[in-house]
DNA sequence: TCACGTACCGGACTCTAGTCCGGTTCTCGT
DNA sequence: ACGAGAACCGGACTAGAGTCCGGTACGTGA
């Protein structure tokens, strides 16, 4: 392919709107040596002060001045490599992101390519649910952002929206668009969290009914 | 500005939690004499200033200091009378939210009592949407709110949620509590004005859509 | 090796939501 | 009518996200 410099989007550029996922490319080249080296050094310092305090204090209870500090770095470099707070978080889950979209490209059948459209959507709600469920407090944050809708402007939700839209068409539902962005809604960082931990519902039985109304919006 | 002014529910209370509707009692009594006389003429000076203030500049744009400079008011009366800034939205939607549910709980059919449920559950999809995007700016104020899932801890949300899920549950749905919350999560104002808003999409074809995803969700 | 320009650094600053509490004023009971 | 005290008033205060810009140090070209 290109040698697309967009990976990297996950490395230097301050993230221009949230396109965290790569459309395509899913391996790294690991080169492209275009940074500066402080600013590597950096970027990796904040990743692991971030890492370290969320994990010890748990993620809403950490300050971005608590990050800075922790990384030994200014606000300003902070802001400027991760763009916000939900930059910051999707920088945390860039590699499982990363790794659940090639599942879904490449991987094996159903949740991958050689399955019927139905069983793959239904592989996806289960496979999103839980991914979304084992990393709640980053994907919680990373779905937030000021002003409304913010979830619905970043890049990843453009990719997994084309992604099931073009699902539920090849099974033949209709307005795929549409049903694409309810059936995302109900897989939202905050309807999970509602389910699971503020209501207590076993997992299990939240990802096996919302698997059902995948398959009714078929029809 | 409104005959009413404030009504039970809103018009002392610090609106313990967003339960600004009522869950069965729509008329008021009209009595309650508890407060003073000085908070009621305060409130309904904020919600005037409110009302003038979004009206002139958008509700995004106008802060909580300009409410209560305008309103000739302290920051303590403002938060103290609705709690906060999804409060005060609420209170300025009261009296069309109240009307709303009237017309679902006591109006003619197929919205109120009368249809069959899967009539009335349509029925009620497309005018929670219109009611949605008729009051957009407000709507997304009130179901905002500090911490994740604001949305779905109001009392507003129960309520509906209950109503939504009783529909399905007499249509013969499964799992009809989970279907409410689906359904109500693609009618939440964020995903409205992402439809409306952000994508440009006529609000016509947005709610038959709706219509055509909540039929679905009945088997 | 060295000078140059650019990209980056960092912390002071702004902006706004929401809290707190000393002082005031209205209502109720007598 | 009047005293007592609860309820309310309002603005100073806190906290935290995100911005700005003068200064710095890195990479590049000669």
């Amino acid at each position: 392919m290109i040698e697309r410099n967009g990976l990297q989007s996950g490395s230097q550029d301050p993230a221009p709107e949230g396109a965290l996922l790569p459309v395509v490319q899913v391996g790294r080249p690991a080169d492209v040596p275009r940074g500066r080296a402080d600013a590597a050094r950096n970027r990796a310092r904040v990743l692991d002060a971030a890492q370290a305090l969320f994990a010890e204090r748990g993620v809403q209870a950490v300050t971005m001045d608590d990050v800075a500090r922790a990384a030994g770095v200014g606000k300003g470099t902070l802001y400027r490599g991760f763009g916000d707070r939900a930059g910051l978080a999707m920088a945390l889950l860039d590699d499982r992101a990363r790794a659940f979209q090639a599942a879904v490209l490449d991987g094996p059948a159903p949740l991958g390519p050689g399955a019927p459209a139905d069983d793959r959507l239904v592989a996806f709600v289960l496979a999103y649910f839980r991914f979304q469920a084992d990393h709640l407090e980053l994907v919680l944050e990373s779905e937030a952002g000021r002003g409304p809708g913010a979830r619905l402007a970043k890049g990843s939700y453009r990719f997994w929206r084309q992604h099931v839209a073009w699902l539920l068409q090849e099974a033949g539902a209709p307005h795929a668009g549409t049903r694409a962005e309810v059936l995302l809604g109900a897989l939202a960082a905050d309807q999970v969290r509602h389910w699971l931990v503020v209501v207590g519902r076993p997992a299990d039985a939240v990802a096996a009914e919302l698997a059902a109304v995948a398959r009714s919006l078929l029809r």
